[in-house]
DNA sequence: CTGAAAGCGCTTACAG
DNA sequence: CTGAAAGCGCTTACAG
């Protein structure tokens, strides 16, 4: 059916060890053999067939990345990354997408026999937590972004939220602030974004001597920016004024800032908003947001370097890795700029 | 080595064929053989070798998307839906970027060994021209998005650009704006979304009898934030003043409404914007942005129906979708929002 | 450096 | 409904 090596083989006049040697660009290959094997592959239209090579070598190329959704720009972004890095080592990325908070959706896709088509999985949960740890598949091998689920059996790479978001928090305090609003808070959660974030907004309030306002506590089911700016606009409905936000994310953040602009309030003037996650969006919101960069380069590549190892058999004991942070400067907290 | 069927049929006492059919859910197999079934797999801790059965059916069940990065919102979000559909269809996607208009990557996209891990392709080309449409392989299946490339080899979906790019700009005509910028413009481009969408918009200009003002036109390479508000930006510097904008894209509209706002005008009072994709963060963006929408879906949709039955064979003739438009207005055309 | 051959783990026609 | 067997197209140890 197919054009194989065997059919590049007689026509080159060498054998298929030949023609795979050249086709994997091994050395020791005479350029003149070379050049009659390249010549045959170009007059035939040859094609080598990845699932047979696949197959005897036991190893795909492709890693899967699994993520709530591309929609929101934070995972397109780390999306971005992941391929990059993935490419400048020669491997492809499948795009598995959960929606939002989706259980039974994270668990098919870290189950499927889909899992087979790649070497190893990058996962970003958002419904699954603690209670799961022992649903998850270490074959092929799983690297857990984030801080929902921890698990001895599983490489991570966390990205210090607490203190992440105690930083976000105490900057606004260092700029005199006093009422600060939490947008995008999850009741009742303890793992997850939401609470490690959260809980970091706490320690900062606690540690300038300050009350933890229940008022002041924004809900946001989905980290949206229509969920931002209903988070904010029952707030100030209620009568509450702060007078800074710390978003949960960007995206929340950039909603926000828009309904408390539609509402004739100031940013920074009135009230200062910082985000988190530094999303590209973030330079060109009106005005420019203030952020938490995590570097996504860098966590796709801690990500990547984890999965190599283990799916190289090199890694023993599963690792962490923490991605460091830090706070992006810009006019939605910055007076004059 | 791995557990293969063999060992599954072994311990149930029964064939491979009944372990694969099972394993397919094929009709046809006794409850009490399927349960035996069922407990060897679970017992062993089997799992289906995605290679093995891709190749013995010739069939990846994975299709790749080409497209030049997901940090662009359009892109990501157009993402979104093609593994949205796919999924519906039981196909998972390889993402591959090919950055910013780069040629060569590309083409080694389009070439590259890599192609025959996918059933088909999805290309979203911005580099290559009419000029490139010899060097398109047909083999596997690929799918054109856009307008840059026609050939008669190859299925397309496109966008009618030109009806498009000439709606919006009547659409701010029959809003009484005169001086109507173009943002995003691509000088001496004759294909591609750069050139067709600013064709429809001279065919509009010309339509009401206004001539075509050198100085409205604003140069932006890539198409993101950054290049919009520089665009704009070098546009007033000069001296110009349009009384309204149309952005090739949602990213430079958004870029561009944030520095027409830093200089202290307003928008839509000095100026209405418009742009094109209507991704998600249009609607928040301050002012909402007014956009040319396409439904990303029905693109995903239709690419995947023309991928899908090429890959069947069912397909004789290529095929070309036209995409519907609409135009969903918003604050930054509106002065009552 | 090359040739002949085994085998990766499936699916599926072929007999029964 | 089941069993035994061929074969998908590679890679790679084994002889030479």
């Amino acid at each position: 059916m197919a054009v194989t090596m065997h059919d590049v083989a007689r026509r080159a006049g060498v054998s298929v060890k030949t023609v795979s040697n050249v086709v994997n660009d091994y050395p020791h290959i005479r350029p003149a053999t070379r050049d009659r094997v390249m010549a045959a592959i170009a007059e035939l239209g040859y094609q080598l067939n990845a699932s047979a090579r696949n197959l005897r070598r036991g190893r795909t190329g492709i890693v899967g990345l699994v993520v709530p959704t591309l929609s929101l720009p934070y995972f397109a972004e780390l999306a971005e990354s992941v391929i990059e890095v993935a490419r400048a080592r020669g491997l492809v990325v499948i795009i598995e997408q959960t929606g939002n908070s989706d259980r039974e959706r994270e668990l098919e896709s870290l189950h499927s026999s889909r899992r087979t088509m790649t070497d190893g999985l990058i996962f970003s949960p958002l419904a699954l937590g603690p209670d799961d740890e022992q649903l998850l598949p270490t074959n092929p091998p799983l690297v857990l972004l984030g801080e929902r689920i921890f698990s001895d059996r599983v490489d991570h790479v966390t990205m210090r939220n607490t203190e992440a978001g105690q930083a976000a928090t105490e900057y606004l305090l260092g700029l005199g602030r006093r009422r600060i609003a939490v947008i995008g808070s999850h009741e009742g959660e303890v793992v997850g974004s939401a609470a490690l974030r959260t809980r970091g907004y706490e320690l900062a309030l606690q540690g300038a001597g300050l009350p933890l306002d229940p008022s002041l506590y924004g809900e946001a089911g989905p980290w949206t920016r229509a969920a931002g700016a209903e988070s904010i606009g029952r707030m100030l409905d209620s009568g509450v004024r702060p007078d800074a936000v710390f978003a949960l994310n960007d995206t929340l953040a950039i909603g926000a800032m828009h309904e408390i602009l539609v509402r004739g309030l100031t940013v920074p003037g009135d009230i200062a908003v910082i985000g988190f996650d530094d999303i590209e969006e973030a330079e060109y919101s009106a005005p420019p947001l203030t952020s938490v960069h995590f570097g996504r380069e860098e966590i796709a590549s801690a990500a990547l370097d984890l999965l190599e190892a283990r799916i190289a058999g090199r890694s023993a004991e599963p690792c962490r890795h923490d991605a460091p942070f830090h706070i992006a400067e810009r006019g939605s907290t910055m007076p004059h700029s």
